[in-house]
DNA sequence: GTTCTTGTTGCTCATCTGTCTCCCACGTCC
DNA sequence: GGACGTGGGAGACAGATGAGCAACAAGAAC
């Protein structure tokens, strides 16, 4: 229990020795030549006072502050940035740093969000995590230059600084492989209306799988809406309103978890039961609405977790100067998202 | 833009002052005597270099860091979390202060989360912030009491420390309340079976609700299960299987938005529709479940955007002497859970 | 009209916060 | 008289703070 106002000069007078020494000892300064006893009298002496240090007295002296700063969008509104804040801040533990988390709008002005970093850079923090809670191009402000700054789920407009996204591509790809490999050869896409990475690398990846298995991916279904439940809904009534049940999907790969559960719906209405009627696989595992869905979703989740922790590693390499990181900044790193099962797919019907 | 390694003295020979000067003019101290011309040179000669103050010097001198520790319990499993640290941050970022976000489990050991505060406690925070993801009792680790502190969300086992928590009993009232007010007479209650807060209080705001309303409260069906969905569906089930139709609920009050999902599906599978067959009121705000779900559920929101606001905002006045934490200690500050109209009520079949 | 007192204005000096780190000063033993 | 073993002193980090020092003006005493 680090009781307020015991520095190392109080540990000192106790010990009967220098603070020097003191501080020696308590940071084993390799060079520092000190006998075995007088290391065991600072130490209980420092356990006696319940000696705590002061950080900020150490980081004004050496120039590190051992805080990462993350400024994250929207931390309330989407669980994802909760995922990012994990997966940073347990990475940051394990190397003994800790994170200054700053609440951001993605709507903000630039100048706020300059601010926010400001605010950081006053503290003095080794690094600056800039984490966006969906994936597309940011402008960031320039104030973030002046540390190792590392970009979370997004790219930066003007490129150059180091980021990680998503295999957007790719998770469309584990989505449709799934469906093919359960038997099925008319499947269709509920995509999204919003000119984001997303929803172009997801319908690449549908449609060039589909190819790849020897069907015609670009005659396959496709409906747009908002990536919302209502869209959702209204996407899979019209995919599946053929009027010839054969030609009807028997498995829809759905933008995100909310179209999937538009999607649910509908199914219900037109009397399609899932999995045995209709398969479907939606995409972000958003547990809230995945897992508690009747039948349980299968889902391609996103790797949210995993790029904070990639991120706050390679940041903090980059502060310990393990890394450079202008190396990496050339091409955004791409971390896979893998399928998570559950009981929305099964074979055809035959 | 904080160009790094801009001092006040570097401010000072820019513009041909001393430091002292310097400082008295950046921070506006009253008593000091300087001439308005020499202000402006200074501030401009700040503006030109970039110059941002170091905080962590400051903070050594003054013993104040303007940061605010918020050990927050599962950050990433709740969206509950989230609108705490909202609320949080913003009512920090109005009086000037940061937030210092440092993430537990609520499952930790003491040890751990004694540790935890300990790192915020050798930053110097100027206070701390305890949010639980749920209302319950916690154990508190002893170092807390080093600093200022407030409990969000739970209350202390141990007690006298100044705490806020959302009125669960007066959330049942008005859950209660909006199915009366629709006519409503048959009403029953799909709890949750751990032993919380909100177990408890939630049934007697039920039972006394409906007794002040003249009908017997004590005797209106209650169905217990794990608070998720499928104990929602279960307890849903029985409290619906009444081989008497004329006895069956009219109107279903859910200890959560999780089991009124279950509740939902329930309904569904013995073909009554909501709200016309069977109203439903949830409890939570879950936006992602109760806006989602087909109709709207109609819910009531647990503040904690509004409990992390509150907290800090006290927190702060006891840090900067305006309040004294002490005597708020004695009784925990309740806030009430308003009500979210959706689509799930409506008058019972006559 | 000159000198002395007292008061005000405008600004600076010295010191302090807690810790680290380079460099130096003692012994002692060969 | 080096080499080794042990330990201490004095800045420095960036800024805050209160006492104190010039410079000057107004008024008083001569």
């Amino acid at each position: 229990m680090s009781n307020k106002n015991i520095g190392i000069k109080d540990v000192a007078v106790a010990a009967g020795v220098s603070v020097t020494t003191v501080s020696h000892v308590l940071n084993d300064v390799s060079y520092a030549r000190i006998s075995p006893e007088t290391r065991d009298k600072v130490r209980s002496a420092a356990e006696e006072l319940g000696y705590g240090p002061n950080r900020l007295a150490q980081a004004l002296r050496t120039q590190r502050t051992g805080m990462l700063g993350l400024v994250s969008e929207d931390i309330a509104t989407t669980p994802h940035a909760g995922r990012i804040i994990l997966g940073a801040d347990e990475a940051a533990k394990a190397r003994g740093y800790n994170l200054m988390i700053i609440n951001t709008s993605g709507s903000a002005s630039l100048a706020s969000r300059q601010a926010d970093v400001e605010a950081l850079l006053e503290r003095r923090v080794d690094g600056i995590l800039y984490a966006t809670m969906y994936h597309r191009n940011v402008e960031l402000p320039a104030n973030l230059g002046n540390v190792p700054s590392v970009l979370v789920d997004s790219v930066a407009a003007g490129g150059n600084i180091t980021a990680v996204v998503p295999d957007e591509e790719g998770g469309a790809r584990t989505a449709v492989e799934a469906l093919l490999a359960a038997g099925h050869t008319r499947i269709g896409f509920l995509n999204n209306t919003d000119d984001v990475p997303a929803t172009h690398e997801r319908l690449r990846g549908f449609r060039a799988t589909l190819a790849e298995a020897g069907l015609d991916g670009a005659a396959a279904p496709v409906e747009s809406e908002v990536s919302e439940v209502q869209g959702g809904y209204e996407a899979a009534r019209r995919i599946l309103a053929r009027e010839d049940r054969a030609d009807m999907p028997t498995a829809l790969f759905c933008y995100n978890d909310r179209m999937a559960m538009g999607a649910y719906r509908a199914a219900a209405e037109l009397g399609l039961s899932i999995p045995t009627d209709l398969s479907i696989v939606g995409f972000d595992d958003q547990e809230l609405i995945a897992a508690n869905l009747h039948p349980g979703l299968t889902t391609v989740a996103l790797p949210h977790y995993e790029m904070g922790a990639w991120a706050t590693e390679h940041l903090i390499d980059a502060v310990e100067g393990k890394t450079d990181l202008a190396l990496m900044a050339l091409h955004p790193t791409i971390l896979s998202c893998p399928l998570v099962r559950r009981d929305s797919i099964a074979a055809p019907r035959p």
